[in-house]
DNA sequence: GATGAAACGTTGTGGTT
DNA sequence: AACCACAACGTTTCATC
């Protein structure tokens, strides 16, 4: 930890995670500082990267991605380098990380279709060996950070 | 996909991925809209479900979480409808996935330590056998999801 | 951090196509 | 049904303390 966060700031990021569109008044009033002092913490936070962003959910379903699964791929030797720029032009792709373990790396990805999905694999197989896991349900999504107790 | 989604709309959603906090006035201004119309069209994708809530992105490693693992847990027979109850008071855990394949559930977790992972762990074995891997770093983190080519 | 004022954004009403 | 215009209200953003 770069640095120590307050109860004040731990209280603005509760209110931020669960809804970022609150607006500097509201948060103000939640926890009983003037709208400039709200502004101005988050405005620092951001600066030191606590807060990196403000994301909205879109619902694949919504969007017409009926599909959501967890692809791994094991590199074949030479490839992870070239696998890792072509991952950042994948427009399926919404997550992904390089791992420990005998897979290098994991990754979220929304397709349209199977079709879509057996074609987005095919892209994938010159790269190395892939598993893939369908998103049955999802039974946590994007929960809030807690303060850790220490 | 329960409705259409039209290109105004598209816009809107890729600017509101992009960073959530957007005024309507910013937004309507860069696609030709005005702010009245832009709320509208917010309000009722957010009726709709097609957006599903606004997030912030803390940064794991400022709040004080050193670590983000993957964990998978292959349950054991009638351990997992207890453990999907379990899991959402897990505060740990920021995702969390019901998948097909050997594994039923796969789970992004936040944590301290290899101390605190290892005392995560100890509270999963009662469900199933686990898998874990570390995060080593984020190729790909909450990209947008764009307009489907069809 | 607070205050106060000016600039800006939001939200409701009414009117147009 | 979707948008615009306008006005009242709330919010943000400065300055200053």
């Amino acid at each position: 930890m770069k640095q120590k966060i307050d109860d004040f700031n731990w209280s603005i990021l509760q209110s931020l995670q669960k809804n970022a569109r609150e607006t500097f008044a509201t948060i103000g009033r939640k926890i009983g500082l003037t709208p400039p002092a709200v502004a101005e913490r988050i405005k620092k936070m951001e600066d030191l990267g606590v807060i990196s962003g403000y994301r909205t959910i879109v619902s694949h379903t919504h969007a017409g991605y009926q599909l959501t699964a967890i692809i791994t791929l094991r590199a074949f030797m030479g490839k992870l380098k070239p696998f890792l720029e072509a991952v950042k032009t994948y427009e399926e792709v919404v997550n992904c990380y390089r791992i420990t373990g005998d897979e290098n790396i994991i990754m979220q990805v929304v397709l349209k279709d199977q079709f879509h999905l057996e074609k987005f694999i095919d892209r994938l197989i010159q790269y190395g060996e892939t598993r893939t896991h369908i998103i049955l349900s999802e039974v946590v999504s994007n929960a809030p950070i807690k303060k850790k107790m220490s």
